[in-house]
DNA sequence: TGTTATATAACGGTTTTCCGTTAACTAAAA
DNA sequence: TTTTAGTTAACGGAAAACCGTTATATAACA
């Protein structure tokens, strides 16, 4: 009745975090780490000579070409599959990209090894799994729907899905070191509307100059 | 004949990071993890609490009290004991920081597990143990130091290593989202000067303006 | 003893950011 | 159908950042 094994293959460009996942899955008997990639183009290579895994550990924040990116070349391909999804920070937006993306299994890194065991085990079941913290997030995010405080600031800041997808693409922009002129060129508006942008985000950030909207942007994983 | 376990204490505020070790360690018979601290304060109480270990796994990158003022901590106490430092990115001035605080292990995360088992071997004999990538970087800074081309564009962008001790000290407060003024206020300095020593900070680190040095310093550590 | 690195400072001019405020248009939601 | 959220835009004034350049003092180094 012994099925085979979870074939299971890691990324993330911590090799220190791969050998720690390796050693936790070691001690599942139904679980095989297959291989592993420290960057986003090995995984892709890896893809590319046809190697195949039941479940994917796809850390986001990666150099180059990240988790997502990946993920986006995978659904090109119609190669998407189980995937866990690891993160150094929650950010509803992601969870939401990823989502649509087919993934199921989440993940924040702060969280304990035994989760992803969890979530190994759930999304070979084409089931979900969220780590205890995306949970509170998710519950947080459909709790704050219909609610009007949804800008307001919570114990650790405001979160980034209170911004929106205008906002987060200026950010970005600023955080690549774009002046206001720059930016205003790139989207084709105004300079005063980029001006207005900014200002609603060091607004809403609750930072006092552009320096803390590129460590805002830097802390959720935006460049 | 057989010796008690070395004792060991890990310290990251990514408990997945701090899971992977343990996996790792487990498999070492003659290695013993008997704690750890998920941030800087916890680990601090830890000690407060006349906690003791043999060797202490110390991640540098916590957000709050970082590893670096935890050695600082440790060595106010005359605490200092066999460390093993784990860093995201490799700086040399780093290094000489921590070499001064009596650290004798450092490794960075992209190093695979084994090297901390390895350190961990050599610093409670009173042995250094740098990962593969720091000799490099040691013997780089070496070669370098009667060379003239300290200051010039390596592959990888400049390194921190060329930036004076004022210029990082005032890359800090750039990165803290301070003014000029404020900067100049807060260490006894005309404004020119710190307008100077930000000119001089952006040509060397060839970035276009404040956000550029902001991302800098997140890169490599300094905030 | 020159040479170099570092930290300090000044200055005039330009560009950009910052701040408050207002307002029009649109699409979606209540 | 009002209300709300989001995007766009403008304006005036203050503050800060940016740029090139020059210059002095000091300490360490060759």
């Amino acid at each position: 009745m012994k099925s085979r094994k979870i074939s299971v293959h890691i990324a993330d460009d911590h090799k220190i975090i791969i050998d720690g996942i390796i050693a936790v899955l070691e001690d599942e008997e139904d679980i095989d780490v297959v291989g592993f990639s420290t960057d986003g183009t090995e995984l892709i290579n890896w893809y590319k000579n046809n190697n195949k895994c039941d479940v994917l550990i796809l850390d986001i924040n990666m150099p180059e070409i990240s988790g997502v990116d990946v993920l986006y070349f995978l659904k090109q391909r119609n190669l998407i599959q189980p995937t866990v999804v690891l993160s150094s920070y929650d950010d509803i937006k992601l969870i939401k990209e990823v989502l649509k993306l087919g993934v199921k299994g989440f993940i924040a890194k702060r969280c304990a090894g035994k989760h992803i065991v969890n979530a190994i085990r759930a999304v070979i079941h084409e089931e979900s799994y969220f780590g205890p913290s995306i949970q509170e997030l998710i519950v947080k995010n459909f709790s704050n729907k219909t609610s009007k405080v949804n800008n307001e600031i919570s114990q650790d800041g405001i979160h980034i899905s209170s911004l929106t997808d205008r906002e987060i693409e200026i950010l970005k922009l600023i955080a690549d070191q774009k002046s206001t002129r720059e930016i205003a060129n790139a989207l084709f508006i105004s300079v005063n509307t980029v001006e207005t942008h900014r200002k609603n985000l060091i607004k809403k950030i609750q930072v006092k100059n552009v320096v803390g909207l590129a460590l805002y942007a830097v802390k959720h994983e935006l460049v």
